[in-house]
DNA sequence: TGCCAGGCCCTCTTTAGGGCCTT
């Protein structure tokens, strides 16, 4: 039996939709046993400008979001790749506020559970020098995936972190399987003294 | 007019403040 998670990543013209600001893209990948089984990624127009600075961060202009499908067509097709998937992304309460203002627009309301990957990161590899995206990509060793800051790229980065820290947890603890509850509880976990609740997690989950 | 995110995490904390992350 295994546990798919959705990895998800968005691209936006800002930090808050509560302020008005909305998705230009947005990709996912379905992981799955430890690989990459599907992906999804579109640029969608949701007819805002595209501010300056996020144009140079992302690469997504003004005339490649006047070219992309609307928003509400992108969610429907979305909604049918996402089913009812837990989502996995770095930060989740950006990536998540950003789905729910989106599929709130097309009607839909989202249910499933979310797990940050920049929250588990901050516990397996706390000696990291920071825990961005990026630079966890080095730390870690993960493949290179695309252009930083495009949705697809990221998505499938934060997907190959994700592999890497349920590995990484089985390696360091000798823990026979890694399941989706039990990076749950770890990224529940107080920041330090990470060894002894993990020991406790071990017989709780029965890994 | 002038303001402008927000949740997590640490610490010189809990009657608070500031850095980290996401775009």
């Amino acid at each position: 039996m295994t546990h798919p998670v959705v990895v998800l990543d968005f691209e936006t013209t800002g930090l808050s939709p509560d302020r008005g600001d909305r998705a230009t893209e947005i990709a996912a990948v379905v992981l799955d046993s430890g690989r990459i089984v599907d992906r999804y990624q579109s640029l969608m127009n949701a007819g805002l400008r595209i501010p300056w600075f996020i144009e140079r961060l992302t690469g997504i202009s003004d005339a490649m979001v006047r070219g992309a499908p609307p928003a509400t067509q992108v969610m429907r097709e979305f909604a049918t790749f996402l089913r009812d998937f837990p989502v996995v992304a770095h930060n989740v309460s950006f990536d998540r506020k950003f789905l729910v203002a989106e599929m709130g627009r097309i009607g839909v309301e989202v249910r499933q559970e979310f797990l940050c990957s920049m929250r588990v990161a901050r516990r397996i590899f706390p000696e990291a020098e920071n825990h961005k995206l990026e630079t966890l990509q080095d730390y870690a060793r993960l493949p290179g995936t695309g252009r930083h800051h495009r949705a697809l790229a990221d998505a499938e980065l934060a997907a190959h972190l994700w592999q890497r820290m349920t590995d990484e947890l089985r390696r360091r603890y000798a823990l026979r399987s890694v399941p989706l509850a039990l990076m749950r509880d770890v990224q529940n976990l107080p920041c330090r003294g990470l060894d002894d609740a993990i020991e406790r997690l071990r017989r709780r989950h029965g890994a």
